[in-house]
DNA sequence: CCTCGCTGCAACAGTTTCTGTTACACCCTG
DNA sequence: CAGGGTGTAACAGAAACTGTTGCAGCGAGG
């Protein structure tokens, strides 16, 4: 149960405020998102939590409270998406610090530490190609 | 703890194996490894065992036992050894299935699954791009 | 002003994954 | 055939994530 949905819950969360306010539903609770993705209401709140203080989403208190997108669906990529829920690189280094006289334990951190960046360069260049837009319109056509 | 460095343990392994065979070791043992790495003997065993399994290292057993590349540094990329050690996605799809009455639950499965799909090909594009080789180059100039 | 619905957040349990450790059977070179 | 090293299973500990409960706080509307 421990691989990473977060991206995946976030997304959801989106194209679901992006469709309902297209219907007419100007805010959506916390309860209502989490009925789409079949998950707790905390959970969904966990991760709106995170949108908003990126920017990405705006909530209302008190009665009649809710959220929606703070900006169009096609000017939110998924990008932004990961870097507001998720932070975590996909490979680590040493745990503990390689044996530094080796002569490839003293230099093999910042080689491989090149090579991770290059390959998270890349993961980020894709994911900034995306947008809640157009993950919703893909969604709709299935 | 949790985080992934068997790339990292299986790229160290094998850019020592390079090292010290072009220094005139003909195998190392996985203690010899697992000194460099600053890790464990079986952890070390664990990972060169997937890269056996892979067809990227030999094993001798019996007296004078240890391991060695199976083929020059240059034709082992970093893709391979990820492939064989480490075949798990950066990101993964809900872990209950969504509602399926609402129209973004139904179908944003499979429109996410291609980001991730585009994702993770750009990702093992930019890992085929570099060898052992080039590891061990970078790292000794350093 | 007060009520009520929803958010915000802390605390905790359960699961999974990964590293590390011990133990032991097995293999094979010398 | 002896001994060093591999192969593998079993288990402990740490970390991350999801899920759950509980409760304080906010604010729109009566």
């Amino acid at each position: 149960m421990a691989a990473n949905s977060r991206l995946t819950v976030a997304t959801h969360a989106l194209a679901w405020l992006a469709l309902a306010h297209r219907r007419g539903h100007e805010v959506l609770t916390s309860e209502q998102v989490a009925a789409s993705v079949k998950s707790n209401a905390v959970i969904i709140r966990r991760s709106l939590g995170d949108l908003r203080r990126a920017g990405l989403v705006e909530v209302r208190h008190g009665a009649g409270a809710g959220w929606r997108l703070a900006r169009a669906p096609e000017e939110i990529t998924l990008l932004q998406v990961h870097d507001a829920v998720d932070a975590r690189p996909p490979f680590a280094l040493h745990h503990s610090e390689p044996n530094l006289e080796c002569p490839v334990g003293r230099g093999i951190r910042p080689a491989l530490s090149g090579v991770y960046g290059r390959v998270e360069g890349a993961m980020r260049r894709e994911l900034a190609g995306a947008t809640v837009a157009d993950v919703l319109r893909e969604t709709l056509t299935s």
